[in-house]
DNA sequence: GCCGTTTTCGGCCCGACTGTTTTCAGTCG
């Protein structure tokens, strides 16, 4: 018996969540209460599932649909709508009511659902073309509700809105976040400033920088930010305690100024993530108390509900520390904090239960870095340059894994040119004196059939064989699978490369079954690689979770191409962090023999 | 519309800034 009716179209997640995205908009503008909410959380959970939403109605029907966390009846009905049938007779009225571009409003800075639904209802507004228009023309300043500023401030937005939505390379931004809180912190008054926001939980990506300070005179500290910032591009907003600009390449700084009373319940607000946020909030109603960025206050029994917090005597705030043990939970790396299961360890680990929150990799606990370029191939240094690179950053061993014939552009090394470096691994290896070890290795090319780029007596003689795809992106799931798959299963191979192939903001991933991936890497005992490249982060902290859930071993390399690269290992390593990996799941955090002994051979 | 070691009904995280307002709605994070 089938569980649920007949699918006749293939539609995605990503497709599904636009469209409950959508619906939640189009009741926002409405005015209805609530639902927008239940909407938004729910595109935000069907767009990160694994598992396509046609493939769960179809193995569970209606019922399956609803374990997806923030989907009910209703909106399983709504699913199950769009997987049997490719539409939503709800969506398609509601868009028909306000037929606007909401995707290309939405992006405008300053407008939201309201001010959508009343500029189409007054002036006909349907997207940034006519939007444009219609504020050129004046019209928006006569609009009850808007005035001259907010026509002004529209304008501003629309030359904004056409590059906005893509997010920015956390590692990229890395010198001038820094730039910016060196800056701050020179500003008279300020005894703080530390960056929170996603990069301080280290997401491959960051959508804008979070920036917080502790000053005796927060008004100079604002004043300096909006003015002398470099690089910006236009005001938010200006206020005593919050702050708002625009820097060039066209990214959002917010800076935030708390009293050092508040400062660890502030950074707490300001690192986030949301989710954590609301969940610990959450936490802190059950426990009788409520929590914002001020600090933890108990609420005072019959109290009115508004200003109640501040009334009522302040529990935590100086320090992180002091919120999350109020809270009744032991404390939450910023790594950690996602809402994937933290919230509940930590508490369960205060309470003296398991499991807790996880003991991950610490930022000082790689020993070796098993993926490292030379110039024998695209390299930009010396074999001898790079492992003294890496032994001054205080690395024990090195594996240098140039490239392979395969990659003509890069010349890459035939079994006749490895055997040559060889020789040279082994005379830098007696110059180095044991200052740091360097090992004979290869990142191999995956040709398209699963087969190798060098023959099995060449690998065989090899310390670590690293393999990867460097050709074939396109071939079809199961395809690219079994290529990989086949490549894992040879005897001689250790490690798998930027296991995905992904650059972000560049290139998509591969398609590849990841799971099998991992499936194939317990059974084979490759290791997966974490690729640290700001650019690949690759394997993503999702999977690494996937990897260290299934026990399968990583390792986090820098695919350094010149000496100065053994930096990005620490992108590498958070990560890691992010994916709940322990040092016992990190191959090259283990000593020299010990990672040698865990090899296939 | 969802959800439940206070609840199957009555809640739903919380506050700053802006612009247009004589007290607040909308937006954002």
């Amino acid at each position: 018996m089938t569980k649920g009716k007949e699918i006749k179209e293939k539609i995605t997640n990503a497709a599904v969540a636009d469209i409950l995205g959508q619906i939640g908009e189009y009741l926002a503008m409405q005015h209805v209460q609530f639902k927008p909410r239940a909407y938004a959380k729910v595109a935000e959970a069907v767009g990160a599932l694994e598992e396509e939403v046609g493939d769960i109605y179809a193995r569970g029907g209606i019922k399956a649909l609803k374990e997806i966390p923030g989907v009910g009846q209703s909106i399983a009905e709504h699913i199950e709508e769009l997987v049997t049938t490719g539409t939503l007779a709800y969506y398609d009225e509601l868009k028909k009511a306000t037929p606007v571009r909401l995707d290309e409003l939405a992006r405008v800075e300053g407008l939201g659902p309201k001010s959508i639904q009343k500029l189409y209802q007054e002036l006909g507004v349907k997207d940034l073309k006519t939007l444009a228009a219609a504020a050129k023309a004046g019209k928006i300043a006569r609009l009850e509700g808007f005035g001259a500023k907010s026509e002004e401030k529209i304008l501003k937005g629309i030359a904004f809105a056409r590059g906005a939505g893509e997010r920015f390379i956390a590692g990229a931004m890395m010198a001038q976040t820094r730039d910016i809180e060196e800056r701050l912190r020179k500003v008279a008054g300020v005894t703080k400033v530390v960056v929170a926001g996603s990069m301080r939980r280290r997401r491959d990506t960051i959508g804008d920088l979070d920036i917080l300070a502790v000053s005796a005179k927060p008004e100079l500290v604002m004043d300096r930010f909006v003015k002398e910032t470099p690089g910006i591009m236009a005001v938010i907003a200006h206020g005593a305690t919050k702050s708002s600009i625009k820097v060039r390449p066209g990214l959002n700084v917010d800076l935030r100024v708390v009293d050092a009373g508040s400062y660890g319940a502030a950074l707490v607000y300001f690192t986030g993530s949301k989710d954590h946020n609301v969940a610990i909030r959450r936490r802190a109603q059950s426990l009788g108390l409520t929590l914002n960025e001020y600090g933890l206050f108990k609420i005072a029994p019959g109290s009115a509900k508004k200003g109640a917090a501040q009334e009522g005597a302040r529990v935590a705030g100086r320090t992180e520390e002091d919120v999350y043990r109020a809270l009744r939970m032991s404390y939450v790396e910023p790594e950690l904090r996602e809402n994937t299961g933290e919230v509940e360890a930590a508490a369960r680990e205060f309470a003296g239960k398991k499991p807790g929150v996880p003991k991950i990799i610490g930022y000082g606990d790689l020993r070796g870095d098993l993926q490292v370029q030379t110039n024998w191939t695209d390299g930009a240094d010396s074999i001898e340059a790079m492992a003294k690179a890496a032994a001054a950053r205080g690395l024990g061993y090195i594996v240098i894994t140039d490239h392979t014939k395969r990659l003509a552009m890069a010349h890459g090394l035939d079994e006749r040119r490895i055997r040559e470096q060889w020789k040279e691994i082994d005379a830098v290896n007696k110059r180095m004196r044991g200052a740091i070890t360097i090992l004979k290795g290869t990142e191999c090319d995956i040709l398209k059939d699963g087969s190798l780029d060098l023959d099995d007596g060449t690998l065989a003689k090899l310390d670590v064989v690293g393999v990867s795809v460097h050709s074939f992106f396109g071939l079809p799931r199961a395809e690219q699978t079994a290529r990989i798959v086949r490549a894992m299963s040879n005897p001689h191979v250790d490690i798998l490369f930027h296991p995905t192939g992904r650059l972000i903001n560049r290139r998509a991933p591969y398609d590849v079954d990841i799971d099998e991936i991992i499936k194939a890497a317990k059974r084979t005992g490759t290791i997966l690689e974490i690729d640290a490249l700001p650019e690949r982060s690759d394997l993503k902290d999702e999977y690494i979770r996937k990897c260290v859930e299934a026990g399968v071993k990583m390792s986090i390399d820098s695919d350094a191409h010149a000496a100065a690269h053994f930096s990005v290992l620490e992108w590498g390593i958070a990560q890691a962090r992010r994916g709940w990996a322990a040092r016992t799941d990190i191959v090259n955090a283990w000593p020299l023999e010990t990672m040698r002994g865990s090899l296939k051979e």
